[in-house]
DNA sequence: GAATGGTTGTTAACGAGATGTTAATGAGTT
DNA sequence: AACTCATTAACATCTCGTTAACAACCATTC
């Protein structure tokens, strides 16, 4: 999963520029900018690390940093401003940035030390990302797929099977297009395994009839919730 | 307890003002003027933190730092250099250098610097603390494993491997990644011994109910309390 | 709509390989 | 020589993807 960096920067040239090359390096990055809308975004979803322009329109990047490190006190921050002094960089450390970094800076300097900082992170006390399917959790690392406290532990195949149809709810998915992928062929043998999964994971999401997979006759699947 | 800092520098003076600012910031400072003395040290005693002058007679600061980090992937490493060209800051991150500072450096930031690798780091399961699993307490140092006052020895490997699970309780731990951890390799055999291991542990644990070794098939185990 | 041929749903059985466990081995220490 | 401990061996047991078997289903043809 890549990892999720909160970048606000006001200035639109250097933020495309940037925001690109970190996509490039694997990175998924929402870009605000302004500090109001980063506060949106921060209090909408998880993020892994942001990075912060200092001088932004609307609430300075010191404020946004103070009210983030209110709610997360673990969520490395990196900084970012045209004024190189002594002072201001004192300021954003002592604020709890984790590092600061003068403009112009080299891009590939910025990801080794988003890496740093992501490699540092504290590990999850339950790692791994879940998906919400209904009122199910599922777990893809850990294999496990969890309702109202009950947790089910998947096989290895199983939860192949069930990341693949995840990846595309509602469209349909062709018998072909999965055995090429997980099972890396398609023969009829290879088929029938796959009916065989299919049906034991009906099972498994048995209890909440607003998931469905439906079977297109000759064709292949529809994962419906 | 102060936090122990390794700090590599050749210049005298600079060394002699340094040192002294980081005791009064209430760190204990080991301080070594070359790259030899610096790695015996290493050797001698765990540090919390390492600050390396990059320029140093014998071995450089690059050298030394891919010797300390093949011993110690987590313990963070701070860059000092007169240097301040580009490549050489990422040269020093990409070896795992957490931070690169320029000199003339100002004490306070580095000082600031420090304390967030220091805030940042995982918390030491090193320096003879314990950890606490359900009804035992487990001390990695020691090698030691207590229960209501019944005190077992576990043996080194016993303890790294139940280290290793520890560090990532309740997630899917990948068998290879244990092996490759730990043993250095993943063949055969090496597995044969993690699954003696297993189960010498899951004997030595076996007085808490509440705290479970789990195997999945194929992949690796969970540990449970 | 009955017959046919192919597809899918489901359950059970199979068996290769993974794991659990105990004992034997042998290298290194005391 | 006695001891410690990781590794290797040996054997028992278990797991899970596959295969088999049969029933249900669908589409097409007559």
């Amino acid at each position: 999963m890549k990892p999720l960096l909160l970048y606000v920067e006001d200035d639109v040239n250097l933020s495309f520029v940037t925001k690109d090359n970190l996509e490039l390096a694997q990175f998924q990055v929402v870009h605000c900018t302004n500090g109001l809308d980063a506060w949106r975004c921060f209090e909408r979803q998880p993020f892994d690390l942001c990075i912060l322009d200092v001088m932004l329109p609307q609430s300075d990047g010191f404020t946004l940093a103070r009210q983030i490190r209110q709610i997360d006190a673990e969520i490395p921050m990196l900084f970012l401003s045209a004024r190189a002094d002594k002072d201001d960089r004192l300021q954003g450390l002592r604020l709890g940035a984790d590092d600061y970094m003068t403009k112009p800076f080299s891009i590939e300097e910025l990801i080794l030390k988003i890496n740093v900082f992501l490699r540092r992170r504290k590990p999850p006390v339950s790692a791994g990302s879940c998906q919400t399917i209904g009122l199910y959790q599922f777990n893809f690392q850990n294999l496990t797929l969890e309702k109202d406290g009950q947790l089910q532990t998947l096989t290895h195949r199983e939860a192949e099977v069930l990341h693949y149809l995840m990846k595309r709810p509602n469209t349909l998915i062709r018998r072909d297009e999965i055995l090429k992928t997980i099972w890396g062929d398609d023969d009829y043998f290879m088929g029938r395994s796959l009916d065989v999964f299919i049906s034991r994971l009906r099972k498994r999401l048995g209890h909440d009839p607003s998931i469905r997979i439906e079977n297109l006759h000759g064709i292949g699947f529809r994962f419906l919730f």
